[in-house]
DNA sequence: TAGTGGTCTAGACCACCAA
DNA sequence: TGGTGGTCTAGACCACTAC
């Protein structure tokens, strides 16, 4: 701990910035071990007097490495190494409910709900939904947790065609439409990756800025019609999608 | 932008850090077409006298959006809204080339080569490649750029006997393996997001701490052995990955 | 050369948490 | 109540860009 904080090497002119300087010094000691996740560190003030750095410097260093996830601070508390976070892998082939994904890893499944109601569809939702003029639309929000870990925000919205009671719906939407007889076969889903702003950063438990993975999801009938219309946002420390790929058509049998 | 910046409602107790208030101000007015992509800001001293607050505080709002990639700064020159994206989409089912990618849709594909050579393998990589004790890896570490826009960086490993003269891939890392008959037909990918660190969001020209997606693929031959194994970083705002998903095996027949 | 963003400082007050 | 992080300020110097 002494030599993280030492005041020694930080005025090598070639170094670059002295936040970064200590910056780097705090990672290589997570990744060295000697710094444990749960493990706190000294207060700002006291890194300042330390390193000889000014405190905004020092908060600088760590505001960084907070935003990527390595450490968290708590107010009142102190600044600590983050926790492990245990990865889930979830096969992005199969078109399968979280529900049904977490339990099938034994995993228990919570709900916070934001929003469970019937509303105004925004354009996109006319739009993905094929809504006609004036109709409403179901829209379900919620916080998804495993083992009381945040580890998503679900977005669905249905025609009231498809779902007339939002809150017919307790934990899995697709048990809900498969007794209606109308659970989707076929989806498309498009993925990326953007920085949580600062509501849903705190929805999940994480710093804002932090990365996540946003999924858009358009789930057919067999007949072509469309049923839902979900945006879903996953923590990217906490999630990892696997996906089997195959050769492309138009090159099989060209191989070699 | 004298509205935008006027000192005005900056002393409602209720709204907030005065840097989140400032934020949000420049956001909407980016949202609401009031700032165009291009347009530039007032000087960061400017916008401290217009709006009464300090450089630091007015600072530490344009950074929250420069990290979240709807400004950007050039020093010297001065602080812009970010000009508008192409959200280029790729499907995700199918084994294909970024090179063959690109060309399938007619934009031009440059390679940056950072590196491309015969060294020492990370343990990472001895476990992805079953590589045996000493053996050595091939290393092909590029910038991926289309029409000037750098999109990913692609770091790809294989054995030597896979393919012992690095140098030879020009462009297409596919179509070397094809010729010597050693084309994946198979591959696993694990996606996930991440921020970049500091070296690879200048290498794709985001700010530190951006969104990316990460992806790690291990390709396999028909025999089951594996021929590449390679992680990408694709930035987060210029990328959609687009898949299509069927009913889970198992719930098949029984939907209704 | 003048203007811009990038870095850094010393000091202050507030809101929150734990003992 | 004492310590912690969260916010904010005024002022300074540097490195780079554009002219």
């Amino acid at each position: 701990m002494e030599r993280i904080f030492s005041p020694l090497g930080f005025d090598d002119p070639g170094a670059g910035p002295l936040y970064l300087q200590l910056q780097r010094r705090i990672a290589d000691a997570i990744a060295g071990g000697r710094l444990a996740p749960g493990n706190s560190l000294p207060a700002e003030r006291d890194m300042a007097t330390m390193t000889g750095l000014s405190r905004v410097t020092v908060r600088k260093a760590v505001q960084a490495l907070v935003a990527g996830g390595q450490l968290v601070q708590r107010r009142g508390s102190g600044t600590f190494v983050a926790p492990k976070i245990e990865r889930l892998e979830q096969a992005l082939s199969l078109l399968t409910s979280f529900t049904e994904d977490m339990a099938r890893r034994g995993k228990t499944v919570e709900s916070v709900w934001l929003a469970r109601q019937v509303t105004t569809p925004s354009p996109e939702e006319v739009m993905a939904l094929g809504l006609g003029a004036g109709e409403r639309v179901a829209r379900l929000e919620r916080v998804r947790r495993s083992d009381g870990v945040p580890l998503a925000i679900e977005r669905a919205s249905l025609s009231l065609q498809t779902l007339p009671d939002p809150a017919s719906v307790e934990t899995s939407l697709y048990a809900v439409l498969q007794d209606r007889g109308l659970r989707p076969v076929r989806a498309v889903q498009r993925i990326s990756a953007s920085n949580l702003g600062a509501k849903d950063a705190e929805l999940l438990g994480v710093a804002t800025g932090a990365a996540g993975l946003r999924i858009e999801r358009i789930g057919y009938l067999p007949s072509g019609r469309v049923v839902e219309f979900t945006r879903s946002l996953y923590r990217g420390d906490a999630y990892d999608f696997a996906v089997e790929l195959t050769l492309a058509p138009s090159l099989e049998g060209s191989n070699g």
